[in-house]
DNA sequence: TTTATGTTGGGAAGCGCTTACACTATCCAT
DNA sequence: ATGGATAGTGTAAGCGCTTCCCAACATAAA
């Protein structure tokens, strides 16, 4: 048995190699018991693994994955991990990749359809496994520019042909699956709520219109009037972003125009706090004054002053963990058979808290 | 020129021969245009980077990391990315690589030492070309297993020879950087200013009292009292972990026990939000009944009720930028010169709010 | 014109692995 | 004994790049 090429100790550090000779074996051996082949003789193996601890040895995971073109590494690309919702859905994935020995990417897209795609560029060019992404808000109302960005996204997604799972209900692509919440029902009993309450004069506090999320919420919110046969009232719905301030400004802006509104659909937990701090600086108060009704995840909402009801969802923790589940499953999966797309739809709850009560008006 | 193996449109994709045969070239022009070799006939050039576009030629980068032996990939290692600063730090840290075109590796340790090691090899592995990481809180007052995990992750950094920057102040090795806060100095103004304002029953709610943050605060504590020549009272001392819990029944105990307490040291911010937890709950006003000070990035003791006085430091995504920076620098640097090691100590300021004000007893 | 010098491009080695394929040894059925 | 499986090991061909080294050619100096 002979071994070719540099043998001995080269400057860079320990190759399969320099095992294999010290072991007396192949390196096709040393491969082997690296990959626990099941066929290499207990002796060798044993022998193989010591050599392996006193030379600490660590294999070349580039040159491994330039010849197995697998890297046993996923990416994260979210908008952005600072968002509580997005880090804990970061952890969700970690643990159960961590479990399976696979590594996390992480990028930030900012919801910005260009650094979306250039950081999955980036991604298929690094090498990784299988992507999990929440794609983009499209903010823009240009119906055009939305199929666009869109597209393009789709397009280089199956470019890449990676298995893929979204974090939204509107991926629908070859080789890939998506989880989402349906935000319209979310949207349908937080209103339902107030409604059934005797409210009648609801305004609706939410993020961008034109964004997917948004606008589902909208629908819902419109549904659940509807279904009560109360007209939509534009001039009580403020639109702006999915933050504290909004919800600061929008309660100080419809209370002072429309005072006969006696409750608030918030669409998003931030917005919600916000509407709590405007009830402070107004001298208003919850429920008494103003009840105030939620979609989120339920975690923050029960502690603010009052607790407030909220249209549940699952955790990001949660979604993080289904969504790595559920790429993992196409990775292992997609050499044979290649798995039919999957969309699934987490359920929501409502949890009545004291933020809301029966109408005292009208 | 001839062009050896599979030219031909190989299944696996796109690859540098394809590029090179269709450009009519050689694969050693194609990389030099590729990585930007500025002696390349620009006529060529434009050939070349014609057909990269029109085959969508992206280039491997586990062949070229195996040859570079550089990844443009660094690893972030820290204990838990759900904790708001560490996903701000993430946040700083993914910014500045990203202007720099590196990718971002994530693991959590949940300070478990095994848990550090075992990701660090796994990095070792992949191949990084650099890392980031907060060291394992060692929790064990046992003196002896704290040196141990502490050696191994030592010998472990050491052996892989890689660019490190620590989130710590003790990480004293070669080709290390460290960037920390002086926690003692810290814990002292914010007990300083608890002083100067007449409060001489002073209580301390604390993380874990022998990891490296919480055994330091407490020293900061201790030197302020003695610079007014009080007491070390250990009764009026609670140590569990940082966490809003801990603030929560630190007070109701202490308090119940020592009413005599006139103000609360709160070592972390959740803690200081468990204590105004606690304050409700007991019917008391801060800061009339009860003064509270705190260590924090300043940030969520802003938009408490009552702010909270603080001493504050720079924020996570500060950290973030700062040490993904010193690691870029010396990731570049390293080949030729290495760097000395840098210890950072970023400044902290006293913040007074409304939680603090003169003491009105004795 | 000849020689020295510089500039560009190509040939090919090899980075550190995995894995067909070939080979040898063993074992059981004939 | 002999042939055919079977199991265990080694050989060597790449994976897709980068880069050293040299050929080819152009240009400047003699």
């Amino acid at each position: 048995m002979t071994i070719r090429r540099k043998t001995i100790t080269p400057e860079t550090g320990v190759n399969i190699y320099n095992v294999a000779e010290k072991a007396g074996v192949s390196t096709a051996t040393v491969s082997r018991v690296l990959n626990g082949n099941p066929k290499v003789d207990p002796t060798l193996q044993q022998r193989v693994l010591a050599v392996i601890q006193e030379l600490k040895y660590i294999p070349n995971g580039s040159a491994r994955s330039l010849v197995t073109k697998r890297t046993k590494r996923i990416a994260l690309l979210i908008s952005d991990i600072t968002n509580p919702f997005f880090s804990q859905a970061a952890r969700g994935a970690q643990d159960t990749l961590d479990q399976n020995n696979y590594q996390l990417l992480l990028a930030n897209s900012d919801d910005q359809p260009n650094r979306e795609l250039r950081n999955l560029i980036t991604f298929a060019q690094t090498g990784v496994d299988g992507i999990l992404i929440e794609p983009a808000i499209l903010d823009k109302p240009s119906s055009s520019a939305q199929g666009n960005a869109r597209r393009n996204l789709a397009k280089q997604l199956e470019q890449m042909d990676l298995p893929v799972v979204g974090l939204t209900p509107d991926l629908v692509m070859p080789n890939a699956d998506s989880v989402s919440i349906d935000e319209e029902l979310a949207a349908f009993k937080a209103v339902d709520h107030l409604l059934a309450l005797g409210h009648r004069k609801i305004a609706l506090i939410n993020g961008p219109q034109h964004s997917s999320t948004g606008s589902r919420r909208t629908t819902g919110y419109e549904r659940a009037l509807k279904q009560y046969n109360l007209p939509i009232r534009p001039e009580i719905i403020y639109f702006d972003h999915f933050q504290k301030e909004t919800g600061l400004a929008g309660t100080r802006v419809l209370l002072e125009q429309h005072p006969e509104i006696s409750a608030i659909f918030a669409a998003d937990e931030l917005i919600a706090n916000g509407v709590i701090q405007a009830t402070r600086v107004l001298n208003l108060q919850i429920p008494q004054d103003l009840a105030l009704a939620c979609i989120g995840d339920g975690t923050s909402t029960a502690e603010s002053y009052p607790p407030i009801t909220v249209a549940a969802h699952p955790r990001g923790y949660e979604f993080g963990r289904i969504i790595s589940q559920m790429l993992l499953e196409r990775i292992t999966n997609g050499s044979e058979t290649r798995l039919a797309s999957r969309a699934v739809i987490l359920e929501t709850r409502l949890i009545v808290r004291h933020s809301t009560v029966a109408s005292l008006r009208g």
